[in-house]
DNA sequence: ATTACATCTGAGGGGAACTTGAGCATCACG
DNA sequence: CGTGATGCTCAAGTTCCCCTCAGATGTAAT
């Protein structure tokens, strides 16, 4: 399950960071709220829970965990080192699922997220419904990994969905080879087979449109603009 | 909304419900774990959440958690004077949704119980008839939790249907496997058993539409869109 | 205690998805 | 045009994921 952390303080961030990866998390780190929100942009979504500290440097806490909630409904622990009621009412009425007081253990901030994410629902109902992207005549839609090309739907096995919603996050931009690998395969195995380019054939193929996927020579692959 | 209040000291029950109820509650108290068990016996169910209480006289608190979740997937707040992190983890870790240690503020107990309740899902409020989700030939009727296909009912065993009644909630997008695990087992624990597959396949048997659940290889499950 | 039923577990097998390697095509550069 | 480097194609392996089945365990009713 993907999490994300904010917590300005590195130091502690890299210890939890640790701890949760440990215990079969994803972590990403926001070191303030402006990196928070931005790493909840629909498009980049799909967190199953976030670790918000209050002792942000940018902003109010409890702002970034309103303008959290005004943006998706993924759960949110807020984890801070003040105490009193008076914060904790507060917080949970903005919308937090659970409020941990600093310092905590690891153990029961581990039980209290599971608690939280088991009742969570997945996101996309936040906003204004269309969550797919479009390329052209490709239409990708992230939550039931469904592409199809003019209206037609293409069976993509789950690389090739994968690597071509990672391509797609950023059309234009080249990813490159190690990039993609590490990102769709999550290993930082370094392969030396002809395993990616493989999975790209097969995608090109599949969407019956070879150019959409292009190549850069020496570096690796990435999707051509919108356009025009 | 209703509320379960699972408490033995009838001064403390007393004092608790008259507040609870002039926050808008509808309070049900029972004094020991027989009790509330009876209460959430499916027909009579309906409850937004439980108050458990661990010290109770007839049976250990958390065995009574956990058959509750056997039951229903009501929330559930532990509430007791037992303050110690690994009796919080516990039972966290049973399927509580939350926990709180006495004495507690009436503030904050009262902002945990809308968090919770705030995710729990709707049981559908919303009035106005339409309570049953319509699949093609399938329909499901959350409340009454009876299923048909082409107008003739289907018996599913509670797993069974908590697993439709999940897909279902949004048709078409792709559920992970730990996702479904976590929702519908309600408990942290990552079986490598095939328990999950077996819950399906006779889900699909029952349905007499295997294709109605679609398999997403290293993924996990979806419902077909009841378009196409 | 006995029965009926729901749920869980483990082994076995099938098949889709993934990987690999060798040879071919293409590109950049002299 | 020649050459090496880089990427592509193809057809094998190989792995891994999921399904089936049959029995064990657990739970609720008689």
């Amino acid at each position: 399950m993907r999490l994300l952390l904010v917590e300005d303080d590195n130091h502690v961030a890299a210890a939890l960071s640790a701890v949760l990866a440990r215990h079969g998390f994803d972590v990403t780190h926001a070191r303030s709220g402006e990196e928070a929100l931005q790493a909840l942009v629909p498009e980049s979504d799909g967190f199953g829970v976030v670790l918000l500290d209050l002792g942000l440097p940018d902003q109010d806490g409890y702002e970034v965990c309103g303008k959290i909630r005004k943006r998706t409904s993924t759960p949110v622990i807020m984890v801070t080192a003040r105490s009193d009621v008076r914060s904790r009412i507060h917080g949970l009425n903005l919308g937090a699922d659970d409020y941990v007081v600093k310092p905590y253990d690891t153990g029961e901030l581990l039980a209290r997220i599971h608690a939280v994410s088991r009742r969570s629902v997945p996101d996309d109902a936040a906003g204004s419904g269309d969550t797919a992207l479009r390329l052209g005549p490709v239409r990708i839609e992230l939550p039931t990994r469904q592409v199809s090309v003019d209206g037609s739907v293409v069976q993509l096995t789950r690389k090739e969905f994968d690597l071509l919603a990672l391509l797609a996050q950023r059309p234009g931009v080249v990813f490159r080879r190690e990039q993609i690998i590490s990102e769709v395969w999550r290993t930082s195995w370094e392969g030396t087979g002809r395993t990616l380019e493989v999975h790209v054939a097969s995608l090109r193929s599949k969407l019956r449109m070879p150019a959409l996927i292009e190549t850069v020579r020496g570096v690796g692959y990435r999707l051509v603009a919108p356009t025009a």
